[in-house]
DNA sequence: AGCAAATGGTAGACTATGTCAACTAAGAAG
DNA sequence: CTTCTTAGTTGACATAGTCTACCATTTGCT
């Protein structure tokens, strides 16, 4: 329990993470209210991928990018084609898959949705170092490396009850 | 948009604590793998919440500790008393209100789930000095008391659309 | 070439998480 | 004693994530 050396300085990790996280949800979501366009957070994140990676994007990529499921990005994509903000074609290279693109309703929906997201991380960081920023940054890394390095240690305990 | 000095250093915000969050949740639920007791992930952050407090604890506590709807609180509760893992009784200073505690069942079941999570931080943040995990902790709730500070900052983009 | 395995994508069903509004019962304030 | 507030419950719903099965193509093997 609490008494080893190691969780005392690092119990904090479960409320904390979870409540930013939490917060961030929370807040970006106001803040975007995308829900009057039929856009939730995922769809929003799936359209930043897009924006970001200049070349050519299949859903696959996007599966790897968001590390989320590929049923789950299916969807996601299903509606954004749905709603006008991206459109899927032919990919040359491999027949199994389309690429996918942002169209022109996608592109300027995406610049006002980026400008959104930028206020809220300023207001959320203007009071924090840049080089602070930069190690908060490197220890995250870190933690997600060291998460997804050893599954091994995956015993349950619901067996030992 | 990200040409905002500000956004140069802060992009990665978005996708590094969402990731990080998304790993340990998969982490975690895979090492407790408590579907089998019937918990998930939220019902033993209930009895973590129980554990920790040493004094009485009514839901309204557990809603405010874990920053949650209490209807989301009120429901987490049921499930556990059914499971016989918590209680409640009467509280004599507020009759309108209950208080919550484990049970044996719930003692010995958080013991053996504390045990599970802390091996999954120490196994996180094993190779990560006390000191930097200290400033992480630090620069989070910095983080999380801007977000939740200016709420002001929040004109939904929709009507400009 | 011909076959088996792996991969990209889709769909269905399901679980988990979070939110909102309406409601009851009990305190608090006047 | 009203009125307002608060603790908790419930229903309905939205969002998020997972798992399985399936199809079509591609890739690797022989």
């Amino acid at each position: 329990m609490s008494t080893k050396k190691q969780s005392q300085s690092a119990d904090w990790l479960h409320e904390t993470v979870f409540n930013l996280v939490h917060a961030y949800k929370t807040r970006i979501r106001q803040s975007i209210n995308a829900q009057a366009l039929g856009l939730n957070g995922m769809h929003v994140r799936v359209l930043n991928v897009l924006n970001a990676d200049s070349d050519v994007c299949t859903a696959n990529d996007i599966v790897h990018k968001l590390n989320r499921d590929k049923a789950q990005v299916a969807r996601l994509i299903k509606d954004l084609i749905k709603l006008g903000f991206v459109d899927k074609c032919q990919n040359p290279a491999d027949k199994r898959s389309q690429i996918v693109r942002l169209t022109q309703a996608g592109l300027s929906l995406i610049e006002q949705v980026s400008a959104a997201q930028d206020k809220v991380l300023d207001c959320m960081t203007k009071d924090i170092p840049d080089e602070d920023l930069h190690q908060f940054k490197n220890i995250m890394d870190k933690l997600v490396v060291n998460l997804q390095r050893d599954e091994s240690n995956t015993d349950s305990i619901s067996e030992s009850l």
